[in-house]
DNA sequence: CTAGGGTTAG
């Protein structure tokens, strides 16, 4: 002690890396939540020339920035210069490949690790259980379960809470595993109630979701969110405005969860009016609205509101940008999606997978082919759903040549054809008559690319066969079907029997349908209206809808819009609202007419399948 | 790890 303050010590050599990276430290923080790529790989350009790339401490974050950006290629870059990965790494690289919807590659990150003589920690569980979403994760969930209950993590609330969450995405056999586990917790914090919760929810458990909401003993505000969320799921929107009304604390979510829920049930007035009366608005409550009327066809509100969101300098983000063109595919809005592809041209979200797909889906329902094929073509990075939504364009609108190359280049280039692929294969071959070749698909199908055919392939496979005359092949398909026929295989097939003048196969049929009428009254009355609505059978679509009336079914008939300069058109079936209904209705007529005489019978009706 | 918007079929 005595002699401390003569003395001088020796300084203490900082190694030089030291210093820049802490330098680095403000912007490695930064990069954390930035989804600005230009800025992250300015950062990454930086800490190359420093040398501190392969850094175990910089490595991560890079790796988790380059993930936000969605640009897993320059991520995995980085992780792939670092020499020795640690565990720390591998569950950044895990979570990145969770974040960028690649559940198969955080599995395979995983198996690496492993064989590298690294095991999963309480930080890797949950990242890997974010990656199983949805019923056929379930054994995969059961699988990390049991090996959890190997090593205990379940001291970090997290594990468990993840568990229940994956769990309850899992089916109705997930959410007794959840709420068995959800009992069995010692300790439970305001996520486990509220992963439990959501999960009832999510499983349409209102009544439930409610008991244990009642039985929590502190609810924050995603508590109150979930339940509300609950009661507009289920439609009940007065019992939902009660619960908003009494809520201790309304956030930007609860405002839009109502204005969703009034937009879902039709009634945009009370949408409008809360959407005007929130405090404030984020891209998700301006989403929720501009869907809302695209997908209702009001075009016109649906415009005026997307050119106010984009005076109040918010930026539209993937989601709002797939949204916005979902609804706008759905009601053809072609003049929405194209201001959409306007503000997202020459921006990181046209490098987006998800954007993209939404953005060719939309060209392709709207008719744009071309367009679609430009946006198709222009893509870095096809997935499935790419192939599929293209394929899918081609075939409703009868390019069943060019759908067929272009199957086969998709797996030429290494794609794996899923379920909707061989619908789109099918579809293409029913509507530009390729009757032999849609067999052939259907019947290898299961061997070739093994997909067990779903009621949507039979659906196809029925239609073509019934296009084609060949009404006892259907019908013996129909028997065979594993699952059974619902009311839209036998709407195909009654609009064959039409087609063909088979009136007395049409009698069964119609007796078959007539027994669905008393399972569900909504679903098949609609069905039958729309088959009489094709077969121009106007007397029986009056009397359908009649009857619907009488039974207090309220079903918005489906309705067409089409553009003319920039106006949108709107009409329905035995639509007489137009002052020229008459002429127009005799113009169809002359056409079907002259169709006709074409001989084409497919032109008599024509289903979406 | 938990709440509101979402791409391919119906």
């Amino acid at each position: 002690m005595a002699n401390c303050g003569a003395q001088i010590s020796t300084p203490i050599r900082v190694p030089a890396w030291v210093s820049t990276r802490r330098l680095f430290e403000q912007k490695l923080q930064e990069l954390h939540k930035c989804t600005d790529l230009a800025h992250v790989k300015e950062v990454h350009a930086q800490i190359i020339k420093q040398n501190l790339h392969t850094d175990l401490y910089v490595a991560p974050k890079l790796i988790s920035a380059f993930s936000l950006c969605h640009h897993m290629k320059l991520a995995l870059n980085v992780f792939n210069q670092v020499p020795h990965p640690n565990l720390q790494l591998y569950n950044t690289l895990i979570r990145a490949h969770v974040r960028s919807s690649q559940p198969s590659m955080a599995f395979a990150a995983l198996l690496e690790m492993q064989q590298n003589g690294i095991f999963p920690d309480n930080f890797t569980y949950p990242f890997l259980l974010k990656a199983c979403n949805g019923e056929p994760w379930l054994p995969v969930v059961q699988m990390i379960h049991g090996s959890l209950e190997k090593v205990d993590f379940f001291g970090d609330i997290f594990v468990p809470n993840s568990l229940i969450d994956s769990y309850s995405k899992c089916g109705a056999l997930g959410i007794q595993s959840a709420m068995r586990l959800f009992r069995s917790m010692d300790s439970r914090d305001v996520v486990s109630w509220n992963s439990m919760i959501g999960g009832l929810v999510r499983a349409g458990d209102l009544g439930g979701a409610r008991e244990l909401f009642d039985e929590m003993p502190v609810r924050d505000a995603i508590s109150w969110n979930t339940i509300l969320d609950a009661y507009v799921k289920a439609g009940k929107m007065d019992e939902a405005f009660e619960l908003f009304e009494k809520m201790p604390e309304r956030n930007v979510v609860s405002w839009s969860t109502m204005v969703s829920g009034y937009s879902k049930a039709g009634d945009m007035q009370m949408a409008r009016m809360l959407f005007d009366k929130m405090p404030t608005k984020n891209m998700v409550s301006w989403t929720i609205l501009i869907s809302g009327y695209a997908q209702k066809g009001l075009a016109q509100d649906a415009v005026s509101l997307y050119s106010l969101m984009e005076k109040s300098r918010l930026m539209l983000d993937s989601g709002a940008a797939v949204s916005i063109l979902a609804a706008c595919a759905e009601s053809g809005l072609l003049g929405l999606g194209e201001r959409v592809h306007a503000s997202i041209a020459r921006t990181r979200l046209m490098h987006h997978a998800d954007v993209s797909n939404a953005l060719l889906d939309m060209y392709a329902k709207c008719g744009r082919l071309k367009k679609a094929y430009e946006v198709f073509e222009r893509m870095a990075e096809r997935d499935v759903v790419s192939w599929n939504c293209m394929l899918q364009g081609l075939a409703i609108h009868g390019h069943g040549d060019e759908a067929l190359k272009l199957f086969s280049r998709m797996k030429q280039q290494g794609f794996k054809p899923d379920k909707f692929t061989l619908v789109a294969v099918l579809c293409a071959c029913t509507h530009s008559g390729f009757i032999d070749e849609g067999l052939r698909y259907f019947n290898n199908m299961e061997k070739e690319y093994r997909i067990a055919p779903d009621i949507e392939h039979y659906g196809c496979v029925i239609d073509l066969l019934g296009r084609a005359g060949r009404l006892n092949e259907a019908i013996r398909l129909v028997d065979s079907m594993p699952m059974g026929p619902n009311a839209v295989i036998w709407g195909t097939l009654l609009g064959a029997c039409r087609m063909h003048n088979a009136a007395e196969l049409a009698k069964q049929v119609q007796d078959h349908m007539a027994r669905f009428e008393e399972a569900s009254e909504h679903g098949t009355c609609s069905v039958l209206s729309n088959i009489y609505a094709a077969a121009g059978d106007w007397v029986n679509v009056a009397n359908v809808r009649l009857q619907m009336k009488s039974a207090g079914i309220q079903k918005p008939s489906g309705a067409s819009f089409i553009e003319v300069g920039d106006k949108v058109h709107e009409f329905t079936v035995l639509d007489m609202s137009h002052p020229d209904s008459g002429e127009v209705y005799e113009m169809v007529d002359g056409l079907v007419q002259e169709l006709r005489l074409f001989g084409d019978p497919s032109n008599d009706h024509h289903h979406t399948y």
